[in-house]
Parts: C-alpha cells; sequence; structure tokens
DNA sequence: TGTGAAACTTAACAGTGTTCACTATTTTTG
DNA sequence: CAAAAATAGTGAACACTGTTAAGTTTCACA
C-alpha cells in the first residue's frame, strides 16, 4: 500500500509541523505566545485543523515538555564517559543550572510548570513521567558511585539525590521566575545571577566533598 | 433595596472588599478561577468598577502576594525567641517547608510566579521586594549568629544562605508544581511526599551541622 | 434647584481554547 | 463507472479572559 504509506507518512508530516510551529513560538516569543490560533497561522491551516492532530492543547504542550527533555539529555551525554563519580556529579549540577540558564523557558516548562505533570496524571496513570525518571536515575547512580568511593556515609541515597536536585532546581526556579533577581537588588550589590548561583553551588559542593 | 443597603453598607471600603473577594477566589479556588469578571461577580459590582480601585489584574495579583508574606511573617514570629541560633535556623526551614504544605496557593504566588516579580519591575523601580528582603534578611541574621558559633567556617554569609533557600524552596517547588508526586509514583514507593521533603530536609541539616 | 464631579455600568475590542456542523476531496465498493 | 463512504480541512459559534471608551446614574454643594 504505496499510497496508504504516503498518506500516513504525510499525516505524520503535518503533525510534526504543528510541533515545530508550536516550539518556534515557543523559544522565540514565549509560553504566553504560543496560541493554537497563532500556531494555526504559522503552518497556514485553520486553528480546528490542529484538534485532527493534537487531542487539546496541553497535549501539544506536553510534547514540547517531551522535546524539552531531549534536549536535556544531549547535554548530559558527555557526562557519562567522566570517569570519577565525584567529578561526574558536579559536573551533572553544573550541567543542569547550565541548561536552565540557557534555555529557560524549556526549564519552565520541564520542572516549573504544572500543566505537564498534570497532564500525565490525566492520560497516563501508569506509564508516568520517565523523562523525569531517566534522569533521576542518572543522578541516583552517580551517587551510588560517591558513596562506593566513601562520600555519603550513613546517608541514603534517594534522599541524598532529592536534597541535591532540591538544591539545584531552587537555584534555578528562582533565576527562572525573577526572584534571584529582585532578592539581589536589594541584599546584594551587581554580581550578577549566574555568578551568584555559582557562588551558592560551590557551597553546596563544600557540604557534599565534607561528606567524605 | 437591597442594592441601596449594599451601596450605604460598605463605600469606602471597597477597595478592600475587593481584595477579600480575590482572596477567597484564590484560596478556594485557586489562581485560574481568580479572574477579574469573577471578583465582580462576587462583590456585586461590574467588572470595570474594580478598575476604578486597581490599576490592572497584576496589580490585585500583587496585593495578593502581600497579603501571603503577611501569613508567612506570622508564622515566623515565634521562630524569633528560639535562642539557639542553629535551632533557629532548622525551625526557620521546618517553618517555611509546612508554610508550602499548608497554602501552596500562596506559596506559588510568592515564590514561583512571574507575575508578581514583573509587576515589582514595572512599577516600582526602586523600592523592589521588602517582603522578600525581610525574609532572606532573617536568615542572613541567623546564619551570622551561627557563624558566630563555628558553624559555617569559611564561608560566605550570603553564599550560604542563598544556598539554604534554594534548597528549602527547590523542595517546595517540586512539591507544589506536582513533580515530587510523578517523580515518587517512579523511583519510591508509597512513601508520602512530606516524609520525603522531611528526609531530604534532614540530609541539608546534616551538612549544615557538619560545618562546625 | 441647578451643576459638576464622582461612582458605576453598558457595550465593545481583541484575544483565548474548544466544538459542531459543514464542505470539499479522495478512496472504496457494488 | 457511478454511488457510497471515509478522510481532511474549515467557518462560525460558544464561553471564557483582561481591558477600555463612552454613557448613565447618583449625590453633595453652591
Amino acid at each position: 500500500m504505496g499510497i496508504q504509506e504516503r498518506k500516513t507518512r504525510h499525516k505524520e508530516d503535518l503533525r510534526k509541523r504543528i510541533l515545530e510551529a508550536a516550539k518556534k513560538l515557543f523559544v522565540t516569543a514565549g509560553y504566553e505566545a504560543t496560541s493554537i490560533r497563532k500556531i494555526a497561522k504559522e503552518i497556514e491551516f485553520s486553528p480546528t485543523t490542529i484538534y485532527l492532530y493534537y487531542k487539546d492543547k496541553s497535549d501539544i504542550i506536553y510534547a514540547l515538555h517531551q522535546e524539552g527533555f531531549q534536549l536535556l539529555r544531549q547535554d548530559f551525554q558527555p557526562l557519562m564517559q567522566v570517569e570519577s563519580p565525584f567529578e561526574r556529579l558536579k559536573a551533572l549540577g553544573r550541567c543542569y543550572i547550565k541548561f536552565a540558564f540557557t534555555h529557560p523557558d524549556f526549564y519552565e516548562l520541564m520542572f516549573i510548570m504544572k500543566d505537564p505533570m498534570q497532564y500525565l496524571e490525566i492520560n497516563c496513570v501508569e506509564a508516568a513521567w520517565d523523562e523525569g525518571e531517566r534522569v533521576f536515575d542518572f543522578l541516583l547512580q552517580t551517587i551510588r558511585d560517591c558513596q562506593e568511593e566513601g562520600y555519603f556515609k550513613g546517608l541514603d541515597t534517594i534522599h541524598v539525590a532529592m536534597e541535591a536536585w532540591a538544591s539545584v532546581h531552587g537555584m534555578c526556579a528562582l533565576y527562572v521566575s525573577g526572584h534571584l533577581k529582585s532578592m539581589m537588588h536589594v541584599v546584594f550589590g551587581d554580581e550578577d545571577q549566574e555568578r551568584m548561583i555559582e557562588s551558592a553551588f560551590r557551597v553546596l559542593v563544600h557540604y557534599l566533598e565534607s561528606t567524605k
């Protein structure tokens, strides 16, 4: 069935083009600007057509959410080769922070916005958030490796991982939301935000180091 | 006439009643449900009337943001009396987390949403975010007191404070956004979220303690 | 009582997500 | 080959949203 095949390919193509348009709007103009109608205009189709390829807006948002995790995994790829577990752990943290600074919109979509998590809860009760799982598993394994070298003695792996993630996520979230900026305007001179987070991260690393 | 009665009852403090209505909708039905039109319906006035008392929606949102900080300061009040600085620091963290769990909507408004920060940037370039400043100052002073007792040796006060805030905020943010829930569904059995955060917090406290 | 200001509302604009009913076009089938 | 059926796409509408310009009502004071 060559014709069938071509048709389904065309259909897959349009689905992809919708996501591409959504992504373009998202990265250039932010979440607010990414409306069904604007996506439709971008691909020169009627807004209703989009509903033939995606269930609703949250469906598209979740697809973007997954694109973000693909980006993050690409950034993480090289870190797999770092031999020393503790160096790998530090690099992981730095890489995570850098991602948040480089793609703040994606970071917000992936780790801050409620919508994608709600989408998961509603649409697939079982196979929940494997994107998050994969990233967290990498963190878990790295911490386990650190423990084999004597770090985090007497501490539970999962709780250490949770604390580490929360620390770094906290910094990134405060940056992305603008709270760090408002804060620094007041408390600190004009040392820029990235340097502030670097310093906070160094404090964290100091804590982690001294568990050995 | 019910309308006449309504008009003579509260005429001057309509501004306050608008905020009360907004707060009621906000705490009972969340941010999404807090629209100008619904607030208007709540106080039995036309939507346009609200614009005579508040510049725009972000003006109301920011007023709610401030209400939230009033609540948080009330919770913090008793902690001022804790003598031991390190005990005070721990209590501060626990109290902060408890606030996020008790008032997740307010927490989101205060520490996660961009809108109130944008409002500050636009409307008062100078006197930025004194609410945040006051809370952070309390944290800073507590850490300084800890340092006088030998904690956090060789670490910068502000960077330690930043790291501590980020850690605890990270936990709260992951809870409020639902990411913690989705995560735990996968990684961990069904230890509930609050216990997970408690454990992560204990890890943090362990780090802090071992700086002495 | 007349007037001007203040308080408030109506109607509208421009935007949002979403659905229903409809029209072409293409494919399948009797 | 023509009729029926499935497919792809659309226009108009619904029910919302924040916001504003213009108009009306109310009321104190000269």
